[in-house]
DNA sequence: ATGAAAGCGCTAACAC
DNA sequence: GTGTTAGCGCTTTCAT
């Protein structure tokens, strides 16, 4: 059961290993003849080339897909649509997860650069802007769910959470909500453009659309083990809101919840829009409006941007794709 | 901006390559005084061996995980104690995605032998007990989600599928239910070992607790894109259920949705129990009673498996978890 | 168009 | 206890 290697092809169709190598690579210069000769013998005997030994002096034709944590089903999506697009392009993902912590981020990039991945997609990584420019002066990089449309040494490929805000909110006013909120994450140090994004359209709707309201917003860490106690503040303070925007539907279904328990009517008492319109929203018992940002889009424009970087693109490209409201019964319809 | 390799580092502490090499693996037979001198040019330098030129002699270091699909949000959580797990023993852990088809799967995995990964874990693998075995006698495997307790070359861990099922149907006999079905996947080819248990559980339930009872088995793909239409046959035909027992939580959530469109009472004129117990199950306005496989636990002792197989265990283990119900609001309950 | 040979960065015998 | 060296399986000049 010894593994087989290019001298062991080589041999079997009489050529050098340079000549099976070239036809691996398609390389230029080998003749049909040679070629079918070869491919014959890789055949017959089953040979694959070590991704390891290829990798030593070029390619692995592997991509490293960093994940923050896998938890919202928004995330799976955007890493399928990425998966499929590479594999047509012939390149293996291995995805990892960074379990939102900073230094296990670190330590996966360092073990994807160590396995010579040719490129890596990073997803709403914590990693501050700094640490992600280290990484993609070394290393083709495209990240996902973060906002810096000013570095010049990564790619971004984002949601318009700006947008995607404005038109939740906008439409909670809209729905006659005289006290719209909030719901939002803690910050964290560095990586806080794209929760300001969210705010700021969130805040604008306001400003632009009913000056009167007083913003208020409350940030809840959506994996905290009392959640919905944290949560029962927002109903308990002076000025409960009628209308809750969240940060994402994982927030959204807990505020539903927490809700629900009390008795609070929604529509009615209270409005919810959520966002990244996981399937859970589309639920009739949950009938949770959310904002869509399109997944598969985002995944797919992720493995095209890092496919032209790795062929040699080096000026930056940021992209920004434009989200949905999609209506459900958390909020009253007119129309 | 070189890439500093171990020739570096000995040439920075003046000692040979083979000295920093035994440093680097904790090999037997070097002083305390050059592993000292040997760290401080690594931390000196910046020095990362590379996980390729490794893997070329001895051990990469490097799991791989092959997932059949990532939208179960049971799966995230057995794949997270499998990494933590790793983590703690210096491996790192590559997932790859299989979407459920096998081709897909063979080729995942084939590039993780390419990889010289140490060891490989799969998550319900669709491929077949023989495919598994070829694979299993080239590397240390252990496979999860696939009962299979005859193979003599992987371990396996699964929850007890036929016990989970039988308690499921039992909670449903006991809250008064006349007529008991069960929704669950459609067969495929060769894993149906671990379907026929759970479909097993339950007519065996039905048997002992209720012979009176003629049993059916719905079989429906929870991922098909018109779910709700054939899902709705089960209301039309001619002996309707007041009790189902759902393959998983994903199919008891769109039986729930549908029970809600015609305005069938849960529970009342319909009881439901899932399986897996995800955290959409326990919100209150969705109450969905489950079966919890425990995925921590399982995660980790498919982690444990596999360090001790790669530590030269030759002898297979087959291990079973014990599941529990968790009883809401989708089943009358008495007590 | 084809092949010989020099590495890529390590590990593991083996020598000292 | 430490160093020398022959590979691991491939890619890539550079001859031919």
């Amino acid at each position: 059961m010894k593994k087989v290697t290019i001298r062991d092809v080589a041999n079997d169709a009489g050529v050098s290993v340079a000549a099976v190598s070239k036809v691996l690579r398609n390389a230029y210069g080998v003749s049909e003849e040679l070629r079918s000769k070869v491919q014959n013998s890789i055949q017959h005997l089953k040979y694959r080339p070590s991704t390891l030994a290829r990798g030593m002096r070029g390619k692995t034709h592997c991509i490293g897909v960093l994940l923050v944590e896998m938890h919202n089903p928004f995330l799976p999506k955007v890493v399928d649509a990425i998966s499929q697009s590479l594999k047509h392009e012939g390149y293996k993902t291995f995805i990892s997860v960074g379990e939102s912590d900073t230094s296990i981020e670190q330590s996966i990039i360092d073990a994807m650069l160590d396995q010579h991945m040719d490129g890596l997609i990073l997803i709403a990584p914590r990693l501050s802007g700094e640490h992600l420019r280290s990484i993609a002066i070394r290393k083709p990089t495209v990240v996902v769910g973060h906002h810096e449309p000013s570095s010049n040494d990564f790619d971004t490929v984002n949601c318009d959470d700006f947008s995607g805000a404005y038109m939740a909110t906008e439409a909670l006013i809209e729905s006659g909500c005289q006290n719209v909120h909030m719901l939002s994450l803690p910050r964290f140090d560095d990586v806080v453009e794209v929760f300001s994004l969210r705010e700021k359209g969130h805040l604008k709707a306001i400003e632009v659309l009913a000056v009167h309201q007083e913003p208020h917003i409350w940030r809840i860490n959506e994996r905290d083990s009392n959640f919905d106690v944290a949560c029962a503040q927002i109903f308990e303070g002076a000025r409960k809101p009628d209308g809750v925007f969240c940060w994402s539907d994982i927030h959204a279904l807990q505020l539903l919840s927490v809700a629900h328990e009390r008795k609070i009517k929604v529509p009615g008492d209270l409005s919810v829009v959520g966002f990244d319109n996981t399937s859970i929203s589309a639920l009739p018992m949950v009938g949770l409006s959310s904002v869509d940002q399109f997944a598969t889009k985002i995944g797919n424009k992720a493995a095209t941007l890092l496919m032209s970087r790795i062929f040699g693109r080096l000026t930056s490209e940021h992209l920004l794709v434009e989200p949905a409201l999609v209506k459900r019964n958390s909020i009253n319809i007119f129309e």
